[in-house]
DNA sequence: CTGCCTGTGTGACATAGGTCACAGTCAGCG
DNA sequence: CGCTGACTGTGACCTATGTCACACAGGCAG
């Protein structure tokens, strides 16, 4: 495998010892998936470590019904807190990772990542986005236990720059719901000045009416 | 500081090069807090990690109303995953922790866990317990996400053996739900012959039966 | 132009869960 | 014994959200 892209957007492989880059190089498999493939999903073992070099990697929890809420995204350079969780406590996902857009990923296998593990530079890279996506969980804790739809979706918008260009089944996709309530809460957005509806398209008038939706109480 | 008892309950603290548990010894801080105490909240920023000799850290995401969600408990010879991830990425809190019981803890400077960091030996000992918390974190996403009261008051009885003896009060704190609807979802329990209940007590009689209470859709 | 497909608007309704108010009940204590 | 305070039971009501059904609008293909 060539390793010269993979270096490019993960550096810390740069600063392992030359014999791990090589057993890295012989044993790491690339895959190109198309949009939409489950790359891993609950109650499967983990199989390895993904390296994302292009694309992304969107993770979710899903019930029963088909719902899903979507936890975290896995973007090139990155690394994917749940695989590094089941892959240290040897447990199982228990989450979905789906594929968001045509994705090239490196599957690192797991012994090579214990391996990988030993090596401080590398132990640092992984712990490093483990605590910052360990805050985005707990924010999201935070807004699935107490916050209303209305200040998720104004918080949701104002993540997404001036113009979202995105339908109402996207938007309640990003926080589990479903389109009418979107669709409502748009509605009620529109009213009072906040945003101005389009098709596919929500133009955000007053960032800060919206800022001080999320803050309601 | 005497770092006997600590280290019983923490045996990773025995494998560290003498330098740093003299350190240790010389900055660490015992601190004994009575039941209710919190020793860290939201926004503050990360003072130290806290080994627990005795008692226990609640950690709860509490909203403006003053209802709390749990998260998780930190017992004696167990780590806080939060204030990891804070130590790690620089952050500040982003939960509550409160003692429960008269609880004893050994209070960690930030620099000096810096520098355990840098032990293989203590980082393993960190990050295992990390992975296992994640695991008991996305848990708990998927009940606050899709699970009915019901259900989790189901999983909750079964967790606690065969009597439970709280108020339904505290049992609705667990779920960070209010007592009337445990009444409720209790007083249906028992219609079904699933528990009988006492006084500040709940006696489950059929297990079989509220775990497929727990698995409805 | 016609028809269709996607996206959107909307009303009626169901349900879960929280809030309020208050009535019972029980144990311990003076 | 009777009071008191903690615990529990319960009904009425409200709100947020989801579900269902269907109408409408606009762009694009045939």
């Amino acid at each position: 495998m060539n390793t010269a892209a993979l270096k490019l957007l993960y550096p810390v492989l740069d600063q392992l010892p030359p014999a791990l880059t090589q057993a890295l190089a012989d044993t790491a498999q690339t895959l190109s998936l198309p949009s939409g493939t489950v790359v891993f999903d609950e109650l499967q073992p983990c199989r390895g470590f993904p390296f994302v070099l292009d694309g992304a990697i969107r993770v979710v929890k899903a019930n029963a019904n088909g719902r899903e809420l979507p936890l975290y995204r896995v973007l090139p350079g990155e690394s994917c807190i749940i695989t590094s969780s089941c892959l240290l406590g040897h447990a199982d996902y228990n989450a979905r990772g789906t594929t968001e857009g045509a994705t090239t990923l490196v599957l690192l296998p797991r012994d090579i990542f214990d391996q990988l593990l030993a090596q401080p530079a590398f132990r640092n890279f992984v712990f490093a986005l483990f605590a910052e996506r360990m805050a985005e969980l707990m924010q999201l804790v935070e807004e699935v236990a107490f916050k209303k739809l209305d200040q998720r979706l104004a918080g949701l918008l104002l993540g997404k720059g001036r113009t979202v260009h995105a339908t109402h089944q996207q938007l309640a996709d990003e926080l589990g719901s479903v389109r009418e309530m979107v669709s409502r809460l748009l509605k009620g957005f529109a009213e009072q000045g906040l945003v101005r509806l389009g098709r596919e398209q929500v133009e955000v008038l007053d960032p800060a009416g919206l800022r001080s939706v999320v803050a309601a109480s």
